[in-house]
RNA sequence: CGGGGUGUAGCUCAGCUUGGUAGAGCGCUUGGUUCGGGACCAAGAGGCCGCAUGUUCAAAUCAUGUUACCCCGACCA
């Protein structure tokens, strides 16, 4: 393409709006416009990336056999209470009336629009198993949308749903998705791990994140050199020993703590170090009261919490609730406490000989508190993996922790879906059996993105090859005859040579190209120039080096076409 | 959903305290000089100062309401 004609309207100064790197490079290049909050226009050149991104998931899933389709973004609510999740789905789901008033949404998923396709049309093991893939735009009413690309409302996504016989055979199409995962981010050119992850609202019990490294990642992901264990540190195993040396002989005792009410400051106040005391937090789950105990300095972690409550759903009380309940915040604790309260502990407290908790009174703590001897406890997994956590897998080294961008989520879903749904075949014997399901998404929008917060420089992207929306960036410097027919036919070559490539034949200073050409972050730029065509030489240039090569003008293609081999890359 | 902030030209922002002709830089158009890392000179185009109501002879400026956007938190395949 020719510069001079494309809608690439690149600025010079940063948007006030973009924090993150990628959302003001993105803007930069003139790759997205914002249209709303978390709805964007993608302009000539950012769709190119989409595209170069979503090619790669086709290919890779066409390989373990997806079938590509594509499903409506706007979906009748009978759907969705089928499944249940009209109700369970929160304000995210954008729900609206047609001209008959009746309900409908934007799809954020395609749980319920897939199996009711796939339950209409397979009857017979037979036609098992199938899996189904779409790249779509996807809608979720999101509270907090930013980052630009990276946490839209409206944004494209790949999903694929699998469905087969039984659970091995579901595992199967699980593990052979996990590699084709595996393959496309390789080929994408990003740094990534694949972690254990939550199921969330999606469900089912089996479940892998693809997160891209980067250090302006939200997600936390723990992981261990010794043994290769990698996961959300939501979800992270860790270890803890089991045996307690020493018991505690001595009774609890109240001690006075004025206005002492965090962690810290009694742990201050006491003269004790902060992992000798317990951090209480009341939880109302499933309408019932929870208190949930860990160490002063770890964090519960809710959807630990939640998932080992086997609980639906689960939130912090509010101070109001939790006074009336037990006591005043800060002081409040699990001796005396009234038996309706389920009380959870942390396995990491059932190693320590005593603790101090709150008396349940103002101002007051206890010491010397022994579990399962001042009050009933049940130990659970709770708080998130922190800094100094062994590995719970081999339980040899600490974990190490990175920051993710979760670019890909892959669940084995079970019966969740096909059961309400009623998605059946007949086997062998001819019994009816439910088909098992898997889901497995791409954020095909947040995978460029990533791919940007992960290489840029003080100038603008470095786009990795597979990714970048033109090959090479042919610049041509001035208006000289001779530079342009040498540039004009350098361009056609590789247009014949299917280089793709960006001519910037615009009448523009060298400063102007350069710039543009850097920010846009094509992976070669080659400059025709008359200085260097003097002597019969065009330069070579990679955006992720300085280092400047000047070729013959016969031999450019050929040199050209090295660059851009994938071992060069 | 709670807390904070901001809406003035395509972009970045000044002006508002103390009411009285709408401003700058970048970008855009035209002409000229330039031309290997975001040039210079000159002349232009471009705004219902987010929207509504109120106060006032007079509102970008004051008041009330509303809406949009941004940030922190909660939430989140």
């Amino acid at each position: 393409m020719r510069h001079s004609q494309m809608l690439i309207p690149t600025m010079k100064e940063d948007p006030a709006d973009a924090q993150v790197v990628s959302h003001r490079l993105m803007l930069r290049a003139g790759m997205i416009k914002r249209v709303a909050a978390g709805i964007y226009s993608y302009l000539p050149l950012g769709l190119r990336v989409l595209q170069k991104v979503s090619q790669i998931v086709r290919e890779e899933m066409n390989s373990v056999g997806g079938q590509e389709i594509l499903m409506p973004m706007a979906q009748p609510a009978e759907l969705w209470k089928k499944s249940g999740r009209w109700s369970e789905y929160g304000p995210e789901l954008l729900r609206l009336k047609d001209r008959k008033q009746a309900d409908f949404c934007l799809g954020p998923t395609h749980e319920e629009v897939v199996t009711e396709l796939m339950s209409d049309h397979i009857k017979s093991y037979r036609q098992l198993p199938q899996t189904v893939y779409q790249i779509q735009t996807k809608f979720r009413d999101e509270t907090r949308p930013r980052f630009g690309l990276m946490r839209a409302r409206e944004f494209i996504m790949k999903d694929a749903y699998s469905f087969d016989v039984d659970q091995a055979g579901a595992i199967c199409s699980y593990e052979k998705m996990y590699q084709a995962y595996w393959r496309i981010f390789q080929r994408c050119g990003l740094r990534f791990k694949a972690v254990e992850a939550d199921t969330g609202s999606i469900g089912g019990n089996r479940s892998h994140e693809f997160q891209v490294l980067a250090d302006t990642g939200e997600d936390l992901i723990a992981n261990c050199d010794h043994c290769g264990y990698a996961a959300n540190i939501e979800l992270a195993n860790v270890f803890v020993a089991t045996d307690s040396s020493h018991t505690e002989e001595l009774p609890y005792e109240k001690v006075l703590t004025p206005s002492q009410k965090t962690c810290v400051e009694v742990a201050d106040f006491l003269g004790v170090s902060i992992d000798k005391t317990v951090k209480t937090v009341l939880f109302m789950a499933d309408d019932k009261p929870i208190m949930a105990l860990c160490r002063g300095d770890h964090e519960i972690n809710e959807s630990k919490l939640k998932k080992a409550l086997h609980a639906n759903w689960a939130r912090l009380m509010t101070d109001e609730e939790a006074r009336l309940l037990v006591g005043p915040t800060g002081f409040l604790g699990p001796v005396g406490l009234n038996p309706e309260i389920r009380i959870v502990v942390d396995r990491v407290l059932s190693k320590m000989p005593s603790l101090i908790t709150g008396a349940n009174q103002q101002d007051y703590h206890l010491a010397h508190v022994v579990c399962n001897r001042d009050f009933p406890a049940e130990f659970l997994d709770l708080h998130s993996a922190t800094l100094g956590d062994i590995c719970g897998q081999c339980q040899v080294s600490p974990f190490v922790f990175h920051r993710g961008i979760e670019v890909g989520h892959i669940f084995y879903l079970g019966t969740k879906y096909s059961e309400p749904m009623h998605a059946c075949y007949l086997d062998e014997k001819g019994c009816e059996k439910t088909i098992e399901m898997g889901c497995y998404g791409i954020g095909i929008g947040r995978t460029a993105a990533a791919a940007i917060e992960q290489n840029h420089d003080a100038k603008g992207i470095v786009w990795p090859l597979a990714l970048a929306p033109f090959q090479v960036s042919l610049v041509r410097l001035g208006q000289d005859e001779e530079v342009v027919k040498t540039a004009d036919q350098l361009y056609r070559t590789m247009l014949e040579n299917n280089i793709e490539v960006l001519y910037d034949d615009r009448d523009e200073r060298p400063g102007v190209k350069f710039a543009d050409h850097d920010l846009i972050g094509c992976p070669v730029r080659v400059t025709v120039g008359g200085r260097s065509l003097k002597e019969g030489l065009i330069e070579v240039k990679r955006r992720s080096s300085d280092e400047v090569s000047r070729v013959a003008l016969d031999s450019v293609i050929t040199y050209i076409a090295e660059q851009l081999a994938p071992t060069k890359v």
